[in-house]
DNA sequence: GACAATATGATATAACATATCATTTAGCAA
DNA sequence: TTGCTAAATGATATGTTATATCATATTGTC
């Protein structure tokens, strides 16, 4: 997979410039959540690291390394599913419409969709309107994949 | 407060009408709930039932009671914060927009806005064209309430 | 090489959730 | 009323997700 390479590469030179630094472990979480099609628990992802990347970590550990790729926006924690994925935008210089969420409640497959600028400027203003606001413009929709819908 | 009392009235008749029964200890899980501003655990519920209500729970009773007043609706499950809420709208027969959940992340007041019947349907086509389908219309949002995000 | 700062490990425990089998309670027919 | 059945609840154990805290190891810099 050489995009997964360019995408470590590209994360490496990210924290350099900021002065944080991608050590061994953290890129080997990093690539465990970019080999995986599914959002993973901090859990499965010690296990992945055990299985595949011979990195043995402690919970502790993988939480700690998960905070930290989560403030580098190489990572991103999926509040509905206690499960994290990749940023899959790590190496996109130009703007996109804002991606959403799409999560899979059976199996953790997530799908992004985008939704137009207009209509989340107006979800925002209803949002006001309640005297809250959005932490994030990035929404979490529970769906069910094509695979899983089948049922 | 009266409104209380005749939601409850009102869970109750729902149930009988559904051959189900809303025992007094599911009434207490209600009561809990609607006294509450705010989301609550299943554990932050089971004390609150003790303390308030006294009904003892163990948490295997206390989730089992949660699944059924989700089931017959009467109590909604935040997927966003591990937390529930009493449905506000049990009494309303009218039709409204679409609720949407707004969570506050720091403190779990929950407020709803609505979103047009238009923007959800574009919405959706836009998740079905990925391949996935929402399993909800009801959107749950992270955000600040006027509150916290004083901070 | 010494020091400070950062990263990781070890241990314990909290918080959220479910599986399974036992007991109690409610509804109902004889 | 009794006894049966189904539904509800309890008890116990354990699985899963997450954090607090103190100890150790590694890295960067002078």
């Amino acid at each position: 997979m050489k995009k997964q390479k360019r995408i470590l590469e590209h994360a490496e030179q990210l924290c350099q410039s900021r002065g944080t630094r991608l050590t061994k472990k953290r890129k080997a979480v990093l690539s465990g959540l970019l080999n995986s099609q599914r959002a993973l628990s901090a859990y499965e992802l010690i296990d992945d690291c055990r299985d595949n990347l011979t990195e043995k970590l402690p919970p502790m550990s993988m939480y700690r390394i998960l905070d930290f790729l989560e403030q580098e926006q190489l990572v991103h924690k999926l509040k509905l599913a206690n499960r994290y994925v990749a940023c899959t935008h790590i190496t996109c210089d130009h703007k996109h419409e804002v991606p959403q969420f799409l999560i899979c409640v059976q199996c953790y497959q997530v799908e992004e969709t985008s939704v137009s600028k207009s209509m989340l400027t107006s979800l925002k203003k209803n949002i006001r309107n309640v005297g809250f606001e959005m932490v994030s413009p990035q929404l979490e929709i529970s769906c069910l994949c094509g695979d899983c819908a089948v049922d």
